[in-house]
DNA sequence: AGAAGGTACCCTGTACCC
DNA sequence: CGCGGGGTACAGGGTACC
């Protein structure tokens, strides 16, 4: 396919937006969506709701995401809670709901799905979409797309088309919120060089303080760079990865369909757990978590031939372990037992502040192939796996 | 017989994303 | 000093087998 037309699609400021439909007193207001057991909002007396607020918080935490008016006081997703609070002590904070979230995701997706059927998921709030076979000019595409998606959920996105996923990812995020950009090969120089390098999906912290030691901060630069300087730093695949992205290069085709690779649950304690001190109560989140882990296994109708275990430990140090089953399991027993095996074989000497449960290696469970022909369930449920 | 190479899978850590 | 929870991809080392 030469020609590509391919969308990308960014819901604005999601998690927010979907709690200023419910809170509508909070427009225009700095509004933080995260941390740990934030109270509901309560209905008072006198019939008004009273919010909890950014310096009535203790503890562990980050920000999931906040309203625009919040972000203005320097408060982005992922600060700690604590620190927020110093730049908006005012600010109200509210718990994530992520029941409320999958619901209007899958509001927008339908309507999107509705006049492009082509589509890619990336998450809650944004997907790709590929419109290189619709006839339609593509501002008026674009166009219909999103007043499809404010009809069914009162909400704004913006979009960034584009030939290829990489430019179309870059251009949705050039005009927000509520933004529409389209961009031709011919605005990378203009348009993509003077970007800072992380804007390039892929490019994170570590790299881009990488490029930065190598004087390169802008797509540009890295468009500039000398191979051979790239492929000394980050390897041969890499290295031509970062140039292939900065020129504006992506051949990635557009995902209609993905099976997942892991299911998994973790926690972060309230505080940090110690075994010889807290036996009881970590064996009860270990239990609980393995018990989830089956239950979505179950519930998404898949069983995991690997399981295993995530410690972050108090200085933040994180390790995992896993170990192989002869066939796969969505039993929260023998996912337990197996997970167990796992912990043996870690260090257990230093407090733990996060612990998590994963399967990985996964297949389809076919319930009618069960229904059907009962002598299959012997391969999902076997008797004896333990090492 | 032994060294060398290809391939597949397993395990762990790192980086990144939303 | 602080750092959630759910994922994906990949590098690199180990092992097993051909």
């Amino acid at each position: 396919m030469k020609n590509r037309r391919i969308a990308h699609l960014d819901m604005d400021a999601f998690y927010a937006s979907v709690e200023l439909l419910r809170y509508p007193e909070l427009r225009g207001l700095p509004v933080v969506i995260g941390g740990r057991a934030i109270r509901q909002p309560v209905i008072q007396p006198n019939g008004q709701r009273a919010y909890a607020y950014l310096h009535e918080y203790s503890g562990r935490g980050v920000v999931t995401t906040s309203t625009y008016e919040a972000r203005a006081y320097g408060i982005f997703s992922a600060m700690g809670i604590m620190q927020a609070a110093k730049l908006a002590p005012d600010a109200i904070l509210l718990p994530a709901d992520f029941v409320a979230y999958r619901h209007y995701s899958r509001l927008f997706k339908q309507a999107v799905a509705t006049l492009a059927p082509r589509i890619e998921d990336r998450g809650i709030d944004e997907i790709y979409i590929d419109l290189s076979h619709h006839a339609d000019e593509t501002v008026m595409l674009a166009s219909q797309i999103k007043q499809a998606v404010q009809q069914a959920t009162g909400l704004t996105c913006s979009i960034g088309v584009a030939p290829n996923k990489l430019l179309a990812k870059i251009s949705s995020d050039l005009d927000k919120p509520n933004g529409l950009t389209i961009l031709k090969q011919t605005d990378i120089p203009e348009r993509i060089w003077p970007l800072p390098v992380h804007k390039i999906n892929g490019i994170g912290p570590k790299t881009q303080a990488k490029l930065a030691d190598l004087r390169i901060h802008t797509i540009g630069e890295l468009a500039a760079a000398e191979l051979g300087l790239l492929q000394t730093h980050f390897g041969p695949r890499h290295a031509l990865q970062l140039q292939q992205a900065a020129h504006g290069h992506d051949d990635r085709p557009v995902l209609t369909e993905q099976t997942p690779k892991s299911i998994s649950r973790e926690t972060t304690f309230a505080r940090d757990l110690h075994v010889r001190t807290d036996r009881q109560k970590l064996s009860e989140i270990f239990t609980a978590l393995c018990a989830r882990v089956a239950e979505d296994l179950q519930h998404k109708g898949y069983a995991g031939r690997t399981i295993g275990i995530k410690l972050r430990y108090e200085n933040f140090q994180t390790v995992t372990r896993d170990h192989t089953l002869h066939s796969p399991t969505a039993d929260a027993a023998i996912i337990r037992q197996t997970a167990s095996s796992c912990l043996r074989r870690v260090s257990l000497q230093q407090k733990l502040r996060l612990l998590g449960v994963r399967t990985s290696n996964l297949t389809r469970i076919d319930e009618l192939a069960e229904v059907h022909h009962p002598v299959q369930r012997e391969l999902f449920s076997p008797k004896v796996n333990q090492c």
